[in-house]
DNA sequence: GCAACTTACTTTGCATGCAAAATAAATTAA
DNA sequence: TTAATTTATTTTGCATGCAAAGTAAGTTGC
């Protein structure tokens, strides 16, 4: 038997691309991100970006803290983001007055008003997806929250 | 009404984070990019780069634009990821003899012994997901699958 | 047989994601 | 109270992802 054989029975099929569940979530997520950019274009906005809004425009005044903790963008990166958010006049960080070390995101009036404009966005996004049935999808979301939960308890 | 629950009246929970498929592929994805570091140490490779060797491992001597094809990688990103492995001596990118525009990758002998380093890899991810079952896992497969055809369609 | 077009890659500029170090301010401990 | 520790956020250095422009080398069409 050829070395390369000898490898291939220690390992079967684990190592192919095709049969790794990471290599299609890196697929899918990438995806996501390229279709949102067209629907995203009259925001003016990338798909983080618009991560960060949606969290604004259900709770508005948060801190950076908060922000992080439910839009799992990564701290660096928020920076950043509220940095060119609030150079395009979505929203204002301003200084907690009880604790110093805290910064409070608050949405601006213009970033109120862009929740309207967003309101088509997602059911662009799902006419994109045509071919997903309503229960394929739930189940997809109860499957991807078990997984979470893994990642989470590790 | 204000004007606050007016927009909420129109756009109900279709703009929440919670209810976004999206934002779950976006955290997921991340996820085990973040799980594999560790697992990659010893390859000292990013998980990127690991998608690229295990396209290598099913086949070497194969076309950059093939293995963009079968990595779904970024094409700028594969070319420094390439050279990264390169200088890594994991493998060679070869001049095509016939069309001077292709470059062929090849394995080295390195690259090649690597995938002995990285047998245990898959195991020790399948370790962290504990909590998913083989079904629950195959299920998920079948509906990602589903959902990235929507996107080759669209 | 040359101009126009297509292919296969690479380069560029911008926006993250990640880990780790750096800051600054609040809290705890001795 | 002062030193040590913790918390909130920013900064830094490196590795992509994305779109678009740039290059070089085949292929076509007339």
């Amino acid at each position: 038997m050829s070395d390369k054989a000898r490898l291939d029975e220690l390992a079967p099929d684990t190592l192919k691309l095709e049969s790794q569940l990471c290599h299609r979530f890196y697929t899918l997520s990438n995806a996501f991100t390229r279709a949102y950019r067209p629907l995203l274009k009259n925001l003016d906005i990338t798909y983080p970006q618009y991560v960060v809004m949606m969290a604004l425009w259900e709770q508005s005044n948060i801190t950076i803290a908060e922000l992080l903790d439910k839009t799992v963008i990564d701290g660096g990166a928020m920076t950043l983001i509220l940095k060119k958010l609030e150079q395009k006049g979505l929203l204002n960080v301003v200084k907690d007055e009880h604790d110093k070390r805290v910064r409070r995101v608050v949405l601006s009036k213009a970033g109120k008003d862009a929740k309207v404009s967003a309101r088509e966005v997602p059911a662009q996004m799902l006419c994109k997806l045509d071919g997903m049935s309503n229960a394929e999808a739930k189940q997809l979301v109860v499957l991807m929250d078990k997984l979470q939960g893994c990642f989470n308890a590790g």
